[in-house]
DNA sequence: AGCACGCCGACT
DNA sequence: GTCGGCGTGCTC
């Protein structure tokens, strides 16, 4: 009877495709096993998702399998549920998703070591034989040469390069023998926990939060909000403790392991137990390695970024998910999935706590943890006796600056540079100048391939463009009017470096962003230089607030607080507010009081005054209310529809098309289309079409039902379309 | 997503 | 005359 294999493909197309499984393979497929299959003119690796002995393609459309490649399931099955819910969750191909589910060497088709090792040794027999028989089988005589010094493995024989056929023959004649013996996987761990360090005292509210942590059985997701400083880390090693002890496993997930090496090495030091740490400095196979220590138990911890989300644990206790709020836990290219909203699904699927620690919530979990879905513990209290902040407005209405700096805050400057400390600064643009201005027209340039100015790059000496990477040199005349009068609008960071070693000659400046740490290694090295005191003054972007700490910073600067707060996106408030209060956490600590000081035009913004006042708690709730009232996320659910054309009319006609397809009505909302805020992209037309819907399950339905129909549009294959859900920004 | 086929501009 | 640009179409 013939055999047919659904297959899953790494392809865009949401669909399975069936191949027939030929007499040679003797191994029956299961679900989620890896095949090796022709696919067009080239040969795919997919897994199988379901098996049947009927199919109803024509046969001559049916092509077989080429190789089965693993002899069991790839993934537990609570992963696999995870994958197949995540694909439909976020409309793409199963193929797509569960090849974002498994390491990259075993979607090339690496081999699973297995759990057993295969050893050849001699007999009895073999022992006792003459060797001098075996003179017209040089083969075999080689295998037994080796075999005489002792048994050899199945990789080591294969390595050696010994001949098969001799194996086979000296087995045949019965004086060498195979066994297969159980690899030895040290699980020690698991019976007798062992400490390297003592753990530290907790205070009362941390001891709270570990015991309620602790009491919980099966599936729980809590969101422990702790200001910086708090000991958030402390708790987590303490839960990880009760888990570990039962001879359990932990994901721990974070937004940058670059970033946080002192976090790291804390879980590395406490416990006596193997660690797997991926990262992105990791081969193939290192990560391959990683994972399968993580699956078999022999990892007890497993500390990883987002993709870590999906490494297998054979004996799961729990997923801590640290700094939850942190943006890089959604994908931005290909399938848009968010770490966090996975990670609490998977939670479910495996019956594990799950533990999202931040400072500054994302809505999202603010929502949840105010609904009673997630519990909700706090941490208010500073571990050691770390001064508040001092916080003040600059308000720069009408002032002089000099480079985007005002007096007053040059002043403070000089006040904290000459007691000794760091001032810390930070400018949302890069570059010298984010545009190039003629004095005598008025004339801007404009990046020729994108709706964006393109910034002026002093040292490189040349204009680049931001958005898709189109450089020249710094034009000499005005591309409109020919004057030489062309000057840089606007401040950026190298430019606001360059004036601050002019104004400060004796602290040396360090500019640190996207250009100046493009090299591998290059953002540690500038740490580290920092953290010895070597600079005094430090300029960046957002990638400076990233759980950095300098201790001798006690004057931070925040610029340009009137671009965060008015942008396009409806993220920017929440996003500045959690940046304004991981700086504010951080300046100052020890026993220096630190001071954070915010230059904008509107100094009586309520936004900015309930931040300062309040704190983020509050202004969170504020913010969570005002997305209520605008039927924004997470009060509604949001899907962003994107096209990308040559001609905006195409992918304007395929979103119009696309929008009426969509329900409307109360519950469900169709914005668009219209242009996206970077209209034209590296020379393509971008539309967006945003749908919106009061609960998940209406987007759901209404979208799975949608999208058979979409993809049938003509329009639909004369542009590029993405789909987004739950984006995280709108650009 | 790849990969091939296919039809129009600047080069040996 | 060809090499190569990327538009379009197909993949069990």
């Amino acid at each position: 009877m013939p055999l047919f294999v659904e297959v899953a493909l790494p392809v865009p197309m949401r669909q399975a495709f069936s191949y027939k499984v030929p007499d040679s393979i003797s191994t029956l497929p299961k679900k989620g096993m890896r095949v090796k299959v022709p696919f067009g003119r080239q040969q795919l690796i997919g897994l199988v998702t379901g098996i049947s002995d009927t199919c109803n393609l024509a046969p001559q459309q049916i092509k077989s399998i080429i190789e089965l490649l693993d002899d069991e399931p790839l993934l537990p099955d609570s992963l696999y549920k995870l994958t197949v819910w995540a694909a439909r969750y976020y409309f793409c191909s199963l193929g797509q998703m569960l090849s974002q589910a498994i390491p990259v060497a075993l979607r090339k088709g690496a081999e699973v070591s297995s759990n057993t090792t295969t050893f050849w040794h001699l007999t009895g027999a073999g022992r006792s034989a003459s060797l001098d028989t075996l003179k017209r089988a040089p083969a075999q005589k080689k295998v037994m040469e080796h075999l005489l010094k002792g048994e050899l493995t199945q990789d080591e024989i294969t390595s050696l390069a010994l001949s098969k056929s001799a194996l086979k023959a000296l087995h045949e004649r019965a004086w060498i023998t195979q066994d297969e013996r159980v690899n030895s996987i040290d699980l020690s761990w698991r019976d007798k926990l062992e400490l390297d360090e003592d753990p530290l005292t907790l205070n009362p509210e941390q001891a709270i939060a570990v015991a309620m942590l602790n009491q919980q059985t099966g599936y729980h997701c809590t969101l422990l909000e702790g200001i910086t400083g708090s000991g958030k880390t402390e708790v987590y090693l303490a839960l990880l403790e009760s888990i570990l002890s039962k001879g359990k496993q932990a994901l721990i997930l974070v937004p940058e392991i670059g970033l946080t090496p002192q976090t790291i090495s804390r879980f590395k030091s406490r416990f006596k137990v193997q660690v797997a740490v991926i990262h992105s400095g990791l081969t193939d196979n290192q990560r391959l390695a990683a994972w399968q220590q993580a699956k078999s138990g022999e990892a007890a911890i497993i500390i990883g970024t987002r993709s870590a989300l999906f490494t297998p644990m054979a004996f799961p206790g729990v997923i801590i998910l640290d700094e939850e709020h942190d943006s890089s836990f959604k994908q931005q290219e290909g399938v848009g999935y968010h770490a966090r909203d996975l990670a609490v699904m998977r939670g479910h699927l495996e019956k594990i706590p799950v533990l999202l620690g931040t400072a500054t919530p994302s809505l999202e979990s603010l929502q949840n943890a105010l609904s009673g879905r997630y519990k909700h513990l706090e941490l208010g209290q500073r571990a050691g006796n770390a001064e508040k902040v001092r916080q003040g407005i600059i308000d720069i209405s009408n002032q002089p600056l000099n480079t985007g700096l005002s007096h007053a805050l040059l002043n403070e400057m000089r006040i904290h540079l000459d007691a000794g400390n760091q001032v810390l600064l930070f400018l949302n643009r890069r570059g010298f100048a984010p545009a190039l201005l003629c004095h005598e027209c008025g004339h801007l340039h404009e990046c020729d391939r994108c709706d964006a100015f393109f910034t002026v790059h002093q040292s490189l000496g040349e204009i680049r463009c931001h958005h898709c990477g189109n450089h020249y040199a710094i034009p000499k005349q005005c591309h409109s009017c020919g004057s030489t009068m062309l000057m840089g609008q606007g401040v950026g960071t190298e430019q606001l470096a360059n004036v601050l070693e002019k104004e400060f000659p004796k602290y040396p400046v360090v500019r640190i962003d996207r250009d100046t740490t493009s090299r591998k290694g290059a953002l540690e090295a500038h740490l580290n230089a920092i953290h010895k005191g070597e600079y005094k003054i430090l300029v960046g972007t957002q990638m400076l607030a990233k759980g950095h700490h300098f201790p001798d910073v006690t004057l931070v600067g925040l610029l340009d607080v009137d671009g965060a707060l008015f942008s396009a996106d409806f993220r920017a408030p929440e996003r500045f507010g959690q940046l304004y209060t991981q700086v504010s956490g951080r300046a100052g600590r020890a026993r220096k009081p630190g001071t954070v000081l915010m230059q904008t035009h509107q100094a009586d913004n309520p936004v900015l005054r309930e931040l300062m006042h309040k704190g983020y708690g509050e202004f969170a709730r504020g913010q969570l209310n005002e997305r209520k009232q605008a039927l924004l996320p997470p009060a509604w659910h949001m899907l962003l529809i994107r096209a990308e054309a040559h001609q905006a009319v195409d992918a304007d006609n395929f979103l119009s098309q696309v929008a009426e397809l969509l329900p409307q009505n109360e519950e469900s909302e169709v914005i668009g289309p219209m242009p996206a805020p970077m209209d034209k992209k590296a020379g393509k037309y971008r539309r967006h079409l945003i749908f919106q819907t009061k609960s998940r399950n209406q987007l759901q339905h209404a979208f799975e039902h949608a999208l058979p129909q979409i993809e049938s549009l003509p329009l639909a294959k004369r542009c590029r379309w993405s789909l987004d859900r739950d984006p995280q920004d709108l650009l």
